[in-house]
DNA sequence: TTGTAGGCGTTATCAA
DNA sequence: TTGATAACGCCTACAA
């Protein structure tokens, strides 16, 4: 027994076995032939050696990175600062040391996407998960990417989309107020620049119409501040309002916030519901009704995919689930 | 110009300049000799290829690794189902990009510290960052991760920590209760075997003790759920309190919760305050006072010192900072 | 089906 | 102060 504190390497594991690196290599790494009894002897020494691949070797032969990047597209660095990005984070982060790689957070401007070409560019990046994905940032993927990337919202033919479906989501709780009595529904959006916002606007507009009734919309940006402001604009408007959709949780908590403030009562004068079902939306007074979405299971298969390397295929839309509490 | 989509190497840098690969290397990554004329020329061309370094093959010859291991214990693997974790390994993230690494999340079982001894034997594992830290987590930190371990929370000679001053703010939080009026405080602690628990807990009975008052004590761990419970806990045996001291926001929003479900008014009949300053503290009704902790800047750092392996240095506590709102 | 040999991009140890 | 040169651990033609 020698090299006790060093780890075993390709080299102990054929030892041990009796066969030469190469067909070491073969048997636990790559597809090549290998007997059948070669192939349990390599891997049971392997086993007992407690043999474990050393990443940077792998990705250096092979060409492939030791990091997945999650690059999260927004005007200021302050786009890093949201839960849901720490939350899809996390998500990849748990299912890369397997892989042997880790995962980097990277602020991608609006104003210079070029960014993303020198992303690409660089060896030691495995793969992209693209977050608040638009248009113009699809259009700014470097086709060298292909079969690496991949986006937690919109796709295209070279990114792999990983979405939740807004749209049933949001119609589900419009229905859901209009089935409990409310007829006079607002809508506080998202950014206009966000695909996913736009959707659920859509959304709306397709229940309302459908119930024969006038939409009421104001435009928010998914914080609770501009919620707020944005209730009072509502108000304004339309004084006799009976329900608020808010395009997020964040938003809808400002809303409650800021009429709660001015003595409206939730839901007795107005219901509000709100989008994402964040940790504390069941602990508020009162709890809020929203939908709910798997955000770290959307974040994991889009980790997994971009780490396999899996062609790209139709978008996956996962499901946005009503959940009915207390404030709509 | 030729090799027109390749990455740039070392190579390409070295002729550019017209030195030799290992000049280019010692200017570029070692701190070895250089003359002022040939560094220039090599730096300048670096820049103007825009090379940037193979993380892997750096990491393959220097023997260090090439992820960074966020390491959080607990007893089940829903110890990463936390957003506080979300938010310190989103903060790793952030600052491993450019040093060619990633991060990655892994449970330690408190059944098997022993994994701890694994991590740490593989290559690939740049460094640990323990999260839930006990004395038990310590002493199976193996001596071989000396220079390349940190922890978020209490520390050894061999671990560096980076912790925040629960006792500091929480006696902060209490002296504000009595400041304000209140004397029958009680506090619903967090998990027994967390050292930072313990800290708070501590806090609290010094400055009753220095108060002249009496402490009621519930223990709590840390959940909105057991927050709940332990509030009517503490109504039912001390049915004259006028104040809860809770050791995470998550728990006093239970608390607030509870009771106001039982019909007693936050803060009229009882003050409540948190701890952690989660997003959402200033959104609810009322709205949470708590103690604010800078967690991104203390991941931020412990992630830095491991990345640059630091020596050992004495622990670096953070401030916990009051927050007054409206609950207490 | 297996082994030999060359190379991936860097760094570090020597001489020069 | 610089330049050859030998690793680092692994994969993959190619040859046997």
């Amino acid at each position: 027994m020698p090299a006790p504190q060093r780890a075993p390497t390709l080299v102990d594991v054929a030892r041990a076995a009796g066969v030469s690196r190469a067909t070491a290599s073969r048997v636990l790494a790559s597809n090549g032939y290998a007997a059948p009894h070669t192939r349990d002897r390599v891997t049971a020494a392997a086993d007992r050696l407690g043999y474990v691949p050393d990443p940077a070797a792998r990705a250096l032969v092979r060409g492939t990175g030791v990091r997945l990047v999650m690059v999260v597209h927004g005007t200021s660095p302050r786009a890093l600062d949201d839960p849901y990005v720490d939350q899809v984070v996390g998500a990849a982060a748990r299912v890369c040391g397997p892989h042997g790689v880790g995962v980097a957070l990277h602020w991608l401007p609006t104003r210079d996407l070029t960014q993303l070409r020198r992303l690409a560019e660089q060896r030691g990046v495995s793969g992209l998960i693209l977050v608040n994905t638009t248009p113009s940032v699809l259009a700014a993927v470097p086709p060298a990417l292909r079969g690496r990337v991949a986006s937690l919202g919109v796709g295209s033919p070279l990114v792999a989309s990983f979405d939740i479906d807004n749209g049933g989501g949001t119609a589900a709780l419009v229905e859901h107020l209009y089935a409990t009595g409310r007829r006079r529904i607002a809508m506080i959006s998202g950014s206009r620049w966000l695909p996913c916002a736009g959707r659920s606007v859509r959304a709306y507009r397709a229940v309302m119409r459908a119930a024969g009734l006038p939409t009421r919309l104001v435009r928010g940006d998914f914080t609770a501040d501009r919620g707020r402001a944005a209730a009072r604009e509502v108000l304004a408007r339309w004084p006799d309002t009976d329900a608020i959709v808010g395009a997020s949780d964040t938003t809808s908590f400002g809303v409650i916030s800021g009429l709660s403030r001015d003595g409206v009562q939730v839901p007795g004068d107005i219901a509000v519901t709100g989008f994402d079902d964040t940790p504390l939306a069941a602990m508020t007074t009162p709890s809020l009704t929203t939908s709910t979405h798997p955000v770290a299971g959307i974040a994991t298969a889009a980790a997994t995919a971009v780490l396999a390397g899996d062609a790209v295929r139709p978008p996956m839309l996962f499901p946005s689930r009503p959940v009915h509490r207390m404030s709509g």
